[in-house]
DNA sequence: TTTT
DNA sequence: TTTT
């Protein structure tokens, strides 16, 4: 009934934007958050998890024409787990959030001055990610 | 920096009680969110998500010994993916939500009064599931 | 910039509902949340705290006709603070959660079947409880 | 069962620390949330809320060594209402967010390179704000 | 003022 | 009382 990720951490790369059949607009992007704690033997750890966000609708733009590469930001949204088969055939799993809110957290300039544009997302090559979501997600 | 997940669902199962090498117990269960919306067309559309929720320490001995099929739970965990080989040599990938909080939410007497013991899930059978995380994980 | 609470309690009372001069719906209820620890010495102790719940729009309805006193609910808003003058001229503060969501998680049935109507919530005497906020929020 | 909030903002003072008869630090600094909407008539409406947040413990120190006017920092607590008896005699009720976690979100440096000592904290005038809480309070 |  |  409840399925809520509360997540602060920074873009691994800049997001990618594609489209869907009807032209609307799907940023997606993967998110560091690390963790650190002692072990048994009282020394520090630290681990880094990797989430694949997805983002649809206007928060998509938004996304697409303002994330960088580096900037911290919060992302609230949902666990959701699909299965497509890869290009080689292979069925394969991905678990990934998608997004109902974003909050960026870095000062205002970290992101460089530059605002990537819709078009240059448009013409990215497609590789073998998890393909588009179907989905009426009206959240 | 933040990884957190709020969930509030339902157990598709009784939860499977394992052991460390180091006789720690570890249990784990699968908890269904659903979600309902409307979709393009104003027709009412349902979607059931499964997570896989994973519970070290003392918390993992409350949930092995209280939580039941079919019973109402919040979880707040963190979200970790891991990569492990299963037994047909094919690298797999899951993610899993590693609680740290859990409140059961159906009425006392819903779990059918029936409180497994450690004993019974010891000896439960182990399937091709992911195996058991290495972790000192100490939240 | 994030302000959320996420409750997990039971109403003290049925919810009241007002109407603002406009004829929107405005309901509110006081939530109580339980938490248990040990103290110092080891022995268990147990507080209580309530929460002022307020709710606007489609789900202050929906709270209005489907919540009754003793129902577990989890409510996820904003808090947020507010004076106003009681009806003796002394000024007073309240902290008040304006509700976004809400989901019933007593099982259907524990409400006792009675569902009240817009037009007995219409004329329930108004105490001294603080004014109606007035609000443009469309959260 | 669940009182849990979670807030990113940014503090509107330098912290102010104080002890409790057994000479534990207790940190308090109020923190502000933005929130951004369009009213009814599309016009762009601004608000900050304030809220107040007591740490205790060994975070309190972290924030009262660490944490400084202007910051910006992830707060999750629970929400706690009390009432005491200010220096006039008149009750009075506050709401508080006890902090059981705190992540600064600001870039190193930005809090201008000042590390309060605990001593400094320690001399800071009392007012008359709510007195110290009496709490066993462990989490 | 709830509930277990 | 913060910040953009």
């Amino acid at each position: 009934m409840i399925n809520k990720a509360i997540l602060i951490g920074r873009l691994g790369k800049d997001p990618e934007v594609r489209y869907t059949p009807d032209g609307a607009m799907v940023t997606s992007f993967s998110l560091a958050t690390d963790r650190q704690w002692k072990d048994k033997n009282g020394e520090r750890a630290q681990e880094t998890e990797w989430h694949n966000i997805v983002v649809f609708g206007k928060l998509a733009e938004i996304c697409g024409n303002y994330l960088a590469k580096g900037l911290l930001v919060y992302i609230e949204g949902r666990i959701r787990s699909r299965s497509w088969e890869g290009k080689d055939g292979v069925k394969r799993y991905t678990t990934e959030i998608i997004a109902q809110d974003m909050k960026m957290l870095s000062p205002k300039g970290a992101d460089r001055g530059e605002v990537r544009t819709q078009a240059e997302g448009h013409f990215s090559p497609f590789n073998d990610l998890p393909p588009l979501p179907e989905d009426d997600v009206p959240f």
